[in-house]
DNA sequence: TAATATGGACAACGAAGTTGTCTATATGGT
DNA sequence: ACCATATAGACAACTTCGTTGTCCATATTA
């Protein structure tokens, strides 16, 4: 039992989001200082999505939770910004695989290395227990595999 | 020391991320069956920012962090489903208040009860003690007021 | 009183999603 | 072998929601 009343119901999603901005922004400052400065905040995401051995558009959507029209339109964003490029596959003529560039898979590096750099440093300022303790009661309460981010068609409109 | 290895960096952001969309939808899929199904993700918190005594469209763009155009029509979408309605202000004829309607309150009121039924809920399943350490350690790692949701223009474009 | 600052409205634009439709290619049942 | 169906991708039109730029009315201040 605690002797404190409770903090108002709201407080708790707001600080949720509000730590997870401060992660994705902080990378992303960072990310841009080491030569990628025309990444947006989900692009790391979508190359975690697209994986080392390439996809589809329309995997690449479903993975995403968005439609293949603009899993596609982000594909093409991509393209032009030299992290992906298109293949056809030998197998089946109407795929057309998306596969990282040299310059995605490094981004795709350091973002993975600055995400574990970024939780390093709350480990130091938390504790590398009470951070744990965080992780865990995170997957308890929302458990089950978070990758399916299609937060843009939930932030949008119905 | 903790014997596991921690996990990837990447894994506490989509937690955070998750956890957030997790609660939101929960808040929306029930007001939308207490009688307001025409509410986005997004407005709850608006109505928060309005206040009981209502605001201006430039402040709201302010709390908000987006600019007062996005937030004039942000305000004109709420006043036609009927959740705020517009003044004129007496003290300053520049200003047009823009206040919450019976509806908007109700909604608000509904709105602050469920975050605090789904608190309690998650306090259920964690433990008390537990989510009050959740809920600091995100304090400690992301101080500061976690009001400015200005998710719209971070996961937009440059 | 004149200069500046502020609130609000209108227009044009951009980013990123959606649905709908079309073509090309695989696949599977008869 | 063949035709029906399913799937991958491209293209177009549209919606939503943000942006900047401009303009006008009203306060505020030098």
């Amino acid at each position: 039992m605690s002797s404190e009343p409770a903090p108002p119901g709201f407080e708790l999603p707001l600080r949720l989001l509000f730590a997870f901005r401060t992660i994705i922004d902080e990378l992303h400052e960072r990310i841009a200082r080491e030569g990628h400065p025309d990444l947006r905040p989900m692009h790391g995401f979508v190359f975690q999505a697209i994986g080392p051995y390439g996809t589809t558009a329309v995997e690449l959507g479903r993975r995403l939770g968005v439609s293949k029209q603009a899993a596609g339109k982000t594909v093409e964003n991509l393209e032009q910004l030299g992290y992906v490029e298109r293949g056809s596959d030998p197998a089946d003529a109407r795929r057309k695989v998306v596969r990282l560039t040299n310059r995605g898979v490094d981004c795709l590096a350091r973002s993975a290395r600055i995400f574990d750099e970024l939780r390093a440093e709350w480990s130091a300022a938390l504790g590398e227990e009470e951070l744990r303790h965080l992780e865990d009661g995170l997957r308890r309460l929302a458990p089950g595999d978070p990758f399916r981010l299609d937060t843009p068609r939930w932030f949008g409109s119905p």
